[in-house]
DNA sequence: TGTACATCAGTGAACGCGCGTTCACTGATGTAC
DNA sequence: TGTACATCAGTGAACGCGCGTTCACTGATGTAC
């Protein structure tokens, strides 16, 4: 049955929220159009209503995902690699940071989504510039490219591997490399 | 028909090389069993002959490319930098590192997927380490987890997004902030 | 403001397809004598 | 060394399943009068 314009568009964000969840947890391939649906609250059929395709829809989760990733930087740049970099940031990707958790697959996707990550990660580039910035570091943007792919990096190797100990070893060492030289 | 015990060696060799190639390209979901098979010159009845499922195949291929993975240090750390964080390496998954093809997608494997990835972590840590050490570095492991994190970092960001001039900054970038400070 | 009706967001069965896996069969290997 | 035959690696058709996508239908919305 028909709703309203308002209602439409809640259920097109919350299809963009849990999808982003999903695709976070388990990745692209691996969650269906179906259970995102499920997840929003509807079936799947009325799924096309709202995007053109599956890749569409990775698409928008990704442009939406990376919009609303941040750069905390109220308690200095340690402060943020002190929150990025922990365990418990690492034990819950479905609510963390979507360029750890979706870089890897992001790859393979469509130009669409690509192009999505692309904006997303030069908008973190830029937060994290002006937050080194103002801390008085001299080559600042090169600082924050060095330091975004070191953190995401040490993220994607702490989720891959078994060994809790190499883990936690990966977190700690990759942050104080960072800060203490 | 029934083949030579070093014929079925070779073989089974020829899968898990075919895999490795495949799995980078494209990651594991997006390679199917009988696609493997057709690469390695065989067809796909008799993969279970080799293998006990798809999953027995990623965590063995993973093992298998991990193990031939190595760090030439042969140009100093910086010369194996400059090799790792290159377009030509970024623009060659299939025959580039598996850790940085792979490790976005091992954190939803087997554990024993996850296990072989850990092993392939620890080794190339004790590599760069021992590298690093023989430069007089002074906290040689730590600086090999660091680098080791932006290298692999750098490199899934580098290939993640949709702007060339982006994905070469990055590689140049990250590069620079490891040698130059 | 009240009513009649065209619109269209959402439903759920159905589709075609490719996947991982199984299995009866083939025929070269390699061993027992 | 030569032969008969048991073994078993590889073949290819077939399976059950879940996927992305389509579509006829439903019934609440929202507009024309």
């Amino acid at each position: 049955m028909k709703v309203s314009k308002e209602q439409m568009a809640e259920n097109r964000g919350r299809i963009l929220t849990e999808a982003g969840r999903l695709f976070r947890d388990r990745g692209f391939d691996a969650v269906s159009v179906a259970e995102i649906m499920k997840a929003a609250g509807l079936t799947h059929g009325g799924f096309y209503g709202h995007f053109a395709s599956k890749d569409d829809l990775i698409a928008q989760t990704l442009g939406h995902a990376m919009a609303q990733q941040g750069a905390d930087a109220s308690h200095g740049f340690a402060g943020f690699l002190e929150a990025y970099l922990s365990p418990r940031h690492r034990d819950a990707p479905d609510r963390g940071c979507p360029t750890a958790a979706l870089a890897g697959d992001t790859r393979r996707q469509t130009a669409e989504a690509r192009a999505a990550m692309s904006q997303g990660l030069q908008d973190q580039i830029g937060r994290l510039t002006e937050a080194l910035a103002a801390e008085g570091a001299p080559d600042p943007r090169r600082a924050a490219i060095g330091a975004w792919s070191a953190a995401v990096g040490a993220m994607i190797l702490a989720r891959a591997i078994d060994d809790p100990a190499l883990s936690d070893e990966i977190l700690e060492e990759t942050r104080r490399w960072m800060l203490e030289g």
